[in-house]
DNA sequence: AGTATTTTTGTAATGATTTCAAAAACGAAA
DNA sequence: TTTCGTTTTTGAAATCATTACAAAAATACT
């Protein structure tokens, strides 16, 4: 946790007790969870903690530049504690979403649109069947 | 509207009126617009249309593949039907989706995730504010 | 025409997210 | 450490996009 209050603080965010619980799971769980995921969890370790707390902070975590948010499913909202450059594979069967290593890292910031005047976020995801989900169905 | 027609029967879709106008409407309306953006134009022509029947339509063409489905802003689904390798750029501002051209457009292919067995989408989008936004508010 | 199949429609339900105001925790100053 | 102002958390209620579903309408086939 040591680490993820220091995290917090390198972005000028201050370390409740909320917050940091809520980063130190996207930073030990690399399973791009949904607010409900993070909740579930948490709520254990703080059983006072609401819904709504889990929704700000990700939400302040995100405009802070702490925690990328994807836009992946249309259904939920996945969060992930691992900023570097990367993309994502969601399997439309068991729903999972994998990292994606990248070729050539400094695509995405070449292209970057030339009629913008701030990127703020840019994301690249993939969508299809997992190689596992393809084996069981076989 | 005869070439959206011969463009779903292209995908094996049969072209009812209700799909007809849909699919029309995207060829013609480069904006990237919602369900609800949809349903309140072709109303106007067809005033039996119900807002079930342009999700309908909506999840048909994009699961043959005739329209692209674009989850960017976290609340809309956006749709297009400019299917052509292609990235987007969203203005936080005035919500408008931009067309982003990529300098390589094997990228995204080339990066196809190694443990995919089917990839059925691929989307590159950017965030941040447009040029016409960022003139606006100075 | 008559029947089976596909498509459309409208209403009701679902469920993620936001709103909002009160309560609690925190920080600074004395 | 008390007090006061600010920030954060909480929980209930509201919002709103999307889905479920079953009846009605349109279409295809014989």
């Amino acid at each position: 946790m040591i680490v993820a209050r220091e995290y917090l603080q390198s972005f000028g965010i201050r370390p409740s007790v909320q917050r940091v619980a809520v980063m130190h799971y996207l930073l030990t769980h690399r399973t791009h969870p949904t607010v409900d995921e993070i909740y579930s969890e948490l709520v254990n370790e703080i059983p006072t903690l609401s819904r709504t707390t889990v929704y700000n902070t990700l939400h302040l975590l995100y405009e802070h530049g702490a925690i990328l948010a994807l836009c992946i499913d249309g259904v939920n909202t996945h969060f992930d504690g691992y900023t570097s450059p990367h993309a994502h594979f969601r399997c439309s069967q068991c729903g999972k979403i994998y990292d994606v290593d990248l070729d050539d890292v400094a695509f995405v910031e070449r292209n970057t649109p030339k009629n913008a005047s701030i990127v703020t976020d840019a994301q690249l995801y993939y969508k299809g069947v997992c190689a596992a989900c393809a084996n069981k169905s076989n």
